[in-house]
DNA sequence: CTGTTAGCGCATTCAA
DNA sequence: TTGAATGCGCTAACAG
């Protein structure tokens, strides 16, 4: 508890003027080196930390910002906000993060909290049915991640790529008969997307496409799984791992040897089934991005806002 | 960015002084009625919001609290925070989660970190290696989550509640041999306590214990299974639901009908061996708790730490 | 380069 | 019951 000193106890003990203090505190070059030093000592004798609610107050900034994930526990928004709290902490900001649950409403209050916390940035993890009107007035500091909303910063991940791996890697394998497991297209990335590109492969390759979607769940993966299967099919590919893992649960029991593709190299799936075929989405690299994307809107001289996609590659 | 109302524009606006404002903002009740009603048409009618840096240089609080996860994307503390996010919102809290990965450093660290932020409190899903001296200065206004420490309020599990229940169960199916295992005596609770009781009851039922320690993981549960596997064995209960998933996986493959039992109501390994046993331990129950009690702690008239044990019961 | 002055938005005396 | 005055810890203008 003795955290209690200010700048003006620093600026007595240190015999300068409190503006001083707050120079040496706020890196300004204009200060004497030889006062630097002689404050900087003081500070760190005493442990001194300036109050942050004082600096907000006067007009600086919160030095906060607000993360929305969908869900908490979300493996890949996990390893994305895993990635970009340490960053933030680094920075001086406070993450408080938040969970959609996929409600555009949940969103929206959200934003009306933060909004009102003046929070100096927001991280969201975006899903298809949100209101992009409801984000336009956070052009200039929100980073959308998986989604991309017009004028937004964003990170998105590669989806038409990754299924184009999978079936590259399956072709090269041999595999002429690859069916698919998707999601439903109100989905724009996991659904539509990877759907598509599921389709153009077929197409290139002169593949007849075989799909079933449903929802993004094992369950469904399960259900799904004997509708696509044809007596000629050698592999399945899945929209995403979870997906996977009900399918190869099926086929398992059906004592099939088709081979599994998924997406987000879940590390359940590949102990579970280890032959299947994963492809690692960068999820981390992708919340170290949006990051650092939000840290340099937030700047000075901030940067604009951009699109970033993060290439994937397969799992191992 | 019409929030830059302060009190002023609010008394002006509605006629009265600053004061009185701020009174009907903290809900004296020495305030008329008609007046505050006044007020609180013009606060609502321009959206206006108290500023928060302020009121916590006023010397209030900065109404913050810090939550220090051990792992983002462990279920069960997925669910503990996702329980208790909500309750911290709606008494005006910012919760700010970080991630101790298991290192005592790394927790001493964030709670440095907390203490400069002057949060008001902290939620701490506590682990084995902790140095309960550096937990001490927080007594006042901690709460532990899955370990108890000297004078802190906790939440805990019923870890010896949950092995009995299993070992309960398995007797009154029948299985008079039930082999066990579980995790390193260096984790207190899931290793040690929970073996603890296995033993116990083993001696009460008259069965002879047949044990192995490894690691929190599926591979471990994998690996171990046969070492447990006595020709008269016909259940085999497992610290956690990760390592029940490893030792189902096992036995599958050997083809083998052994009952198997696990903690945490993992839905997955509901789904993947729909004939296994697990105990749901209330971990969103807790984070509620948790909060509940630490909220209770940090109001003006605070309440005393208490340790509150979470019942489990068996999952479905 | 440095000290002095003046508020930021609010809660809290103290009078009225 | 209410308003005016004071200062929380800090930064920003303005002198020196």
């Amino acid at each position: 508890m003795t955290s209690r000193l200010t700048i003006k106890d620093i600026a007595r003990l240190s015999g300068v003027g409190k503006s001083t203090v707050s120079r040496v505190i706020n890196h300004e070059k204009s200060v004497n080196p030889q006062t630097r030093e002689r404050v900087e000592a003081v500070i760190r004798a005493h442990g001194f930390t300036p109050s942050k609610s004082a600096r907000a107050m006067r007009g600086q900034s919160d030095k906060v910002v607000g993360i929305i994930v969908s869900r908490l526990d979300s493996a890949s928004e996990n390893q994305a906000v895993r990635a970009m709290l340490p960053l933030f902490y680094q920075h001086g900001y406070d993450p408080i993060v938040m969970e959609s649950r996929f409600s555009p409403e949940r969103v929206e209050e959200h934003l009306h909290v933060l909004r009102q916390r003046r929070v100096d940035g927001v991280i969201l993890f975006g899903f298809t049915g949100l209101d992009e009107a409801a984000l336009r007035p956070w052009q200039a500091n929100m980073v959308t991640l998986a989604r991309g909303y017009a004028g937004l910063s964003a990170v998105c991940y590669d989806d038409a790529g990754a299924i184009r791996l999978l079936m590259e890697t399956l072709a090269a394998r041999g595999h002429r008969q690859v069916s698919y497991i998707g999601v439903q297209p109100t989905d724009a990335t996991t659904g539509q997307r990877r759907h598509q590109a599921y389709l153009a492969c077929c197409e290139e390759a002169g593949i007849t496409p075989v799909v079933a979607l449903g929802e993004l769940c094992y369950q469904s993966g399960f259900r799904l799984a004997p509708e696509v299967l044809r007596p000629e099919t050698t592999a399945l590919i899945c929209a995403s791992d979870t997906i996977a893992l009900g399918a190869a649960q099926y086929l398992q029991q059906q004592g099939s040897a088709v081979q599994v593709g998924g997406i987000g190299n879940n590390s359940l799936l590949r102990f579970l089934f280890p032959q299947t075929l994963s492809v690692e989405m960068g999820y981390g690299t992708a919340g170290l991005r949006a990051a650092e994307q939000l840290l340099s809107q937030l700047q000075p001289s901030p940067a604009d806002p951009q699109q970033i996609t993060i290439p994937c590659r397969l799992a191992e």
